[in-house]
DNA sequence: TTGCGTTTATTTGTATACAATATCATTTTT
DNA sequence: AAAAATGATATTGTATACAAATAAACGCAA
């Protein structure tokens, strides 16, 4: 059913979410969507219904649809559910992973290591911190192809594109943080990551699950942290003008 | 989204598949499918589509929808994931779990032990059958309810459903088994129930999760020899002649 | 008979018109 | 003036007609 169009739809508008364009909590009008991608409602439609399956889009009868915004309660659980799966997702990584998976696991982890190093050299360098970051999901993606398990893996990938929407478009640059803390913080991380890849390395399964769920659940309190602090409950950021008067 | 007309054909569809009448592979075409539900085509394509998020149709360009027919990876993937997802929801319902959901879990774990002895008894009985399957279920279900995390539930609920079409409509009295044996795997496996339900109501977290895994394994790898001896690979039954007719 | 190319028929994908429903502003009533 | 009722507007849900694409049927040549 996957048609040309429909997949056309599908695309733009989840381009759209997932840079922040379309923001949390925005609607997303089947006429108008239409109109800017240039195909009929239909597979505007059809495209919507997707993305709600892909849990980026929420739709109810008569209302129409919108960007799914979380509740903090959202938040913790779909977590705790991205704990279990890529916690379990390393420990089969640990007992299936071939050598070409494990190469692709250090070559991601590398990277980091020079990343961070020049990070801590040269703070504010903004570019390197989006390498590093894409590093890290090279990374943590390596490792759920190596559990070799495809439905485990897209339903991680899946939850990993709802965080982003959820967490990465969050107001930046608000953490206070010594330079002494964020290095320190810096360097525990990878030293995690390494601790990680070791454990699967020598197919240490219970291991290597400790060490992601460990990991991960330190990327969560951090980030509930975070979110605690932007008290316009879980927005990820206000509205820009143009953002405003393009809805009204 | 969901209009009226779309869930009637989203149950319509949905409750076919579920009792088996659309076994799987079997063709699903909107138009005939429309002029059953005597609704359009429109809301058939939205019901289906929704079926394929849910795990139990799937639909390619220009193809048409059927119902899923999984291989044997497929179904040894879901396996894993369920393992995963039940076994860290026993877990959590041994730290969350109220007063409540210890009665409900226990109170299924009390019918399915007076079911057990009754068909110990009388083993040619099939509701007794029926009635414990249906007991296992509540069972389980207490258990993810217990866990108190609605996501986590509802993804744990969508397999059960799938599995429910991939194993239980399949050829059943094929196996040969001496009656001793039965009795054993039927004492064992409820020994089983006792030990997970025990684990949560000291809030052991540790062990309900290893005794659900244990007790998750046992039935795969049961349900795992079953599968391969069908050996029309992974459908569930032959397709009546009927449905032979009405796909050709 | 078999293999290939063309044609036909069926089924899906798309656009669009219409109907049903929710929202918002206005008016009416208390 | 506040609350309720009413109506206007906008947006979704549904049906249907048409276009595109696939699969089946057919014919023809080797």
């Amino acid at each position: 059913m996957k048609s040309v169009n429909t997949d056309v739809a599908y695309e733009y508008i989840r381009k759209r979410i997932l840079s922040g364009e379309y923001a949390p909590g925005k609607s997303l009008m089947t006429e108008m969507l239409a109109k800017d991608i240039k195909v009929s409602r239909t597979p505007v439609r059809d495209a919507l219904r997707k993305l709600e399956a892909d849990g980026l889009v929420s739709i109810r009868a008569h209302l129409g649809a919108s960007v799914k915004k979380m509740k903090l309660k959202d938040f913790r659980e779909m977590c705790d559910l991205r704990l279990a799966l890529e916690g379990h997702a390393a420990g089969l990584a640990a007992l299936n992973h071939s050598e070409t998976n494990l190469l692709e696991i250090r070559y991601a982890l590398e990277a980091m290591r020079r990343l961070t190093e020049e990070i801590i050299q040269a703070p504010q360098e903004q570019p390197l911190l989006g390498e590093l970051v894409r590093e890290d999901v090279r990374f943590h993606i390596a490792i759920i192809t190596a559990a070799k398990n495809d439905l485990i893996k897209k339903e991680i990938l899946r939850l990993h594109l709802i965080n982003r929407v959820q967490v990465v478009l969050m107001p930046t640059g608000k953490v206070p943080k010594t330079k002494i803390e964020s290095e320190a913080r810096r360097r525990a991380i990878l030293a995690k990551h390494d601790d990680i890849y070791a454990a699967i390395a020598r197919s240490d399964a219970v291991g290597a699950k400790k060490e992601m769920e460990s990991h991960l659940m330190e990327w969560i309190d951090h980030t509930m942290f975070l979110m605690t602090r932007a008290e316009t409950g879980m927005l990820a950021r206000d509205l820009t003008p143009d953002e405003l008067a393009y809805n009204s």
